[in-house]
DNA sequence: CCCCTTAGGTTGACATCGTCAACTTAGCCT
DNA sequence: AGGCTAAGTTGACGATGTCAACCTAAGGGG
């Protein structure tokens, strides 16, 4: 392993466990066995850090959904997994979710980074069309009904993160909210009241 | 308006021009011609400076949603003017709306900040209900469908923020994508395949 | 009327952080 | 052998959040 990519771990690892915040140069490169200042020979600055975390972040992301379209499964269950596969990484590594979808800093640092992103979302795009062709989900370009259903899982994640959600008050947690969504997205629904 | 008014409006304003960086106590301090300590005579912290900035926004939205809901407008067109709300307080202020619907710190703040921002999620429930009372949204626990479709919006919106959205590729503005989906979940939409 | 409390404000200091500059090596190319 | 360069180190600087000490004016009870 190259000291990058120690680098990249050492704050992936900070990240992790103490938040943004905890993501201090000298405390990455303390983790990495080196001086204060080391990062600086393989980073151009402490967002040039983060993009890289960042980057091989939405790698891991790609390469799990990846694994989740080309399985076997019915499409409508691939949806479900690929679902899952976000809410689990959201609510089991809250602040690495948030560098990689809710941070404008990390999107501004384009290039290989945005192709990454980019990556992922071509795989999840293709889960959406192949519930389309299997007539579980209605048609539409599959680019924007991907995207609406992806927004709609991340705007409840987000939600759920900053605890704005109140499942209290009836069905309101992530889970209930997506399969509600899809349920009233489903060609077959019988149209309502 | 008491100095505290004064060091949220002046907070308020820093953030609008500069983004959440350009708050800086210090500033806040001098711009409201003030030493650089004096925000600790009435915010314990940084944080809690935000999140009364974060409580007065909120109650800014609440009352512009309020204006809408009691329109004579037909719900269809309150939907519409309510979700235009948000976007455009995510377009003309991003680093505000970050801070509102995108901050866990802030988030955490918990008590009167958590209040209003319920307020002003009642607000969008209630013409969800309207809408769903007139036809033109399924039957649902109006909760449950409001969470839905605001978090659809936010998730579009954080996207956009993000630059993680590409026009280029059909169909997928913030916009257009929220037609999509109210044109998904109307009622009256023909089952399709 | 005087003293004392206290809210609001000031100055100064401290640790931490990102970043820059200068110096030192160790390896490689010629 | 000589020198260039990548990788690393140390030290410093300015900015920032926060704490502590001091000041001061308003007001209320004796």
């Amino acid at each position: 392993m190259t000291t990058g990519e120690k680098l990249i771990e050492a704050a992936a690892s900070l990240l992790d466990s103490g938040g943004e915040s905890a993501v201090t140069l000298r405390a990455v490169g303390l983790a990495a066995g080196l001086s204060h200042n080391a990062p600086y020979k393989h980073f151009a600055s402490r967002n040039a850090l983060l993009a890289a975390v960042a980057a091989v972040s939405f790698e891991e992301l790609a390469k799990a959904a990846n694994a989740i379209r080309t399985s076997s499964r019915p499409p409508a269950q691939k949806m479900s997994e690929a679902i899952a596969l976000f809410v689990d990484y959201s609510r089991q590594r809250p602040a690495r979710y948030r560098l990689l979808f809710n941070n404008p800093e990390t999107a501004a640092a384009g290039g290989e980074l945005k192709a990454r992103a980019m990556e992922t979302f071509e795989e999840f795009r293709a889960i959406v069309q192949e519930c389309q062709e299997a007539g579980v989900l209605p048609d539409a370009p599959s680019q924007a009904l991907a995207s609406l259903i992806f927004a709609s899982a991340h705007g409840l994640l987000t939600m759920e993160a900053n605890g704005q959600m109140h499942p209290e008050k009836g069905l309101s947690n992530v889970g209930a909210s997506m399969e509600l969504l899809l349920g009233l997205l489903s060609p077959g629904r019988t149209s309502g009241k």
